[in-house]
DNA sequence: TATTGTTATACTCTATAACTATA
DNA sequence: TATAGTTATAGAGTATAACAATA
């Protein structure tokens, strides 16, 4: 019972972020998921290869595809040929994409901010460890 | 920065959640969204209508649509014109729907259970306070 | 006029399978 | 034969806008 809840509350929380998240998006022309892979790619601070980077983001190398080709027809990423493995694509962040990445940390801070507005600095702090214990027990 | 790693760990976390509620919904012939809304039809025990059990579950009408669909083509769920307001249609749970849904809510507090394996009791219950709170903030 | 629900359309997120190019 | 990525296809979840029937 206990758990069901917990499952639910889970789910509607995490739309909410969602939503909150993607309409701070839509003036930066990015959806959540081309969002998610530009930061990741800014944090890694070097290009990454496509699997790489699928890994990273914890989905397979075909659905990322679209991902990159919305960004780089945006003119944020661009893909090259690795020169050490020809089969291979290296994704790199442009200076506009670098720009954009930034914004859109801020975005995600902001409905982070609007989310969690409730709770105390110890509150969130006690909520992230305990979604952290749930997400390491998979990694 | 703290509010970021929540916000994804949160995403992350929910995507989790989903995907072992799907699996396990596979056998019922239902996805996640269909057994949510057999689920609240069971849990309201008597029947709703649309535009209720949209907002029972945060939905809009029109996408609560396809899902009552399905429900009705599989036999679980009846649409029936409600004598009070013919504009209204009556959603009533088949002996084969309440039997579904039963299962549906296995799966589910299964899902969660394997979810939340490792947090302990009072964890899981510190975990729903949170969550709780954030989610009440908006209702 | 306002409400209920549906038709039509579209976008996001993700997956599997089959294929191409390269190793 | 194995790996990296793409083409093709599909399905879940959700939305807005326009419309019909009813109130």
């Amino acid at each position: 019972m206990a758990e069901m809840e917990l499952a639910e509350l889970l789910f509607l929380v995490s739309r909410r972020l969602r939503h909150g998240y993607l309409h701070r998006l839509v003036p930066l022309g990015l959806n959540p998921g081309q969002a998610r892979a530009l930061r990741a790619l800014a944090d890694a601070g070097r290009p990454l290869r496509m699997v790489r980077l699928a890994d990273e983001l914890r989905i397979v190398p075909r659905s990322l595809t679209p991902v990159v080709d919305a960004l780089e027809e945006a003119g944020l990423v661009r893909r090259e040929v690795d020169p050490a493995n020809r089969r291979s694509t290296l994704l790199v962040l442009t200076p506009e994409g670098r720009k954009t990445a930034e914004r859109a940390r801020d975005a995600r801070r902001q409905a982070g901010e609007e989310l969690f507005a409730v709770l105390s600095g110890a509150q969130r702090e006690q909520l992230g460890e305990l979604l952290g214990l749930v997400d390491a027990q998979f990694s």
